[in-house]
DNA sequence: TTTGGTTTTTAGCTCAGGCTAAAAATTTTA
DNA sequence: TAAAATTTTTAGCCTGAGCTAAAAACCAAA
């Protein structure tokens, strides 16, 4: 039996947040889909019959193993089409998510498979976001942490962000701070928590604290 | 006000019923979407509001001008991503439609002018039906007819096809004819109109009159 | 432990897009 | 041209996925 589109919408609404915070109540989903609580009990019921979900009244939802699957699997398709839009059709990084929200649900395996191949089994997405292999073993990123978390003096490589909205996409854009960039920290300002980054000892760069905790880096000792 | 999967597939078929036959009637287009003709009436009519098709009870179905856009649209969307499926991701000619299918309701005219663009402005796509360009103008395939038109000595190209159901398309790759392939036209059988084709002096192909006539060829003058 | 606030569920409604069966209109044929 | 056959429409129903408003369950604090 096949999935429809708004019920893939929930698995990877609940497996977003078994990944995050822990627990998929009714009401974190519902912000997720944009629907209402009451939706969302309606479908969780049925997911629960499908064999997807796990979920008894007030207790919140958690995914079966083939939900589980599902869910990967629809992760990896999102954002092997991220990776197309961006690389093949010259896309901007903001711009991708919702084409690729819409891309996901077509096709099966096959398809994903001959494209993660046409795409060179990229490993991660235009937000350097890992993504699963065909197995849904998803690749951890080693060593990032949030640019927050730097100390000053600290040289470090822009490797991910936390916020992929394109709001913030688009800031990052106006401080020309890429993936790969490579910075140094040279200042925090007490005042308000930002930070000055110097792109090898030339231009400096103001990041707010709030930008800050929302870039993820990789430390480059030495 | 955006028109649904299932809305576009109807302007699809009344374009195609148009283009071909002439007349979009209740019963023709019921088969084309695969649905009753009780839902046919039932969508002309919202699609008659909404000033996509011109429609009178009894009277069968026309495209407004916007309504052809759509159509044309619909139609570049599809052949441009049967070029990107079996170009880029390499699939088999007759496996393509169905997916096609599904990708042409994503996304609008940016992404259809990228993809258009990335895969160089193709004429054809892989059946080798012409491709709108992005003002909706089809360019004409010249000279094709019938292969089943041909006549004893012809010499011509293969380069299309009239039938593109996957059984047909992969009959004729079990009789190595593919877009492109050079034949003469040795011997007509008088019993079964069938044909014999030739390549270069080589192989001896034997068409049935079935095949000759889904069959589009270039006659090649000299 | 009782009261108040939050969250979830239930009940009943809407809309899109299908369906069947029967009625109406049109076309064909005798 | 009247009867028969076909096609189209109407009427009423169904399913998926959403909604609101009200009831029920749960949690927390006095």
């Amino acid at each position: 039996m096949r999935l429809s589109s708004s019920q893939e919408n929930y698995l990877k609404a609940i497996y977003k947040l078994e990944v995050g915070d822990g627990i998929a109540t009714n009401q974190s989903l519902a912000a997720l889909v944009e629907a209402t609580p009451a939706s969302v009990t309606n479908m969780l019921r049925k997911l629960t019959e499908a064999g997807w979900v796990e979920y008894q009244a007030y207790q919140g939802a958690t995914l079966t193993p083939s939900g589980r699957n599902e869910a990967v699997t629809l992760v990896r398709k999102h954002r092997l089409w991220e990776v197309f839009l961006v690389e093949k059709l010259h896309y901007d990084w903001d711009a991708v998510h919702s084409l690729a929200e819409e891309l996901e649900h077509i096709g099966g395996e096959e398809l994903i498979n001959r494209l993660d191949a046409f795409l060179e089994h990229p490993a991660y997405d235009p937000h350097s976001d890992p993504i699963p292999n065909a197995k849904g073993v998803v690749r951890i990123r080693q060593h990032a942490i949030a640019a927050s978390e730097a100390v000053v003096g600290d040289r470090f490589v822009v490797c991910g962000v936390k916020d992929s909205s394109s709001l913030f996409l688009r800031h990052l854009d106006k401080l020309s701070i890429c993936l790969g960039k490579a910075y140094t920290l040279i200042d925090l300002l007490e005042f308000d928590q930002s930070a000055v980054w110097t792109e090898k000892d030339s231009a400096l760069t103001s990041v707010s604290n709030e930008v800050a905790k929302n870039v993820l880096i990789q430390l480059t000792h030495e």
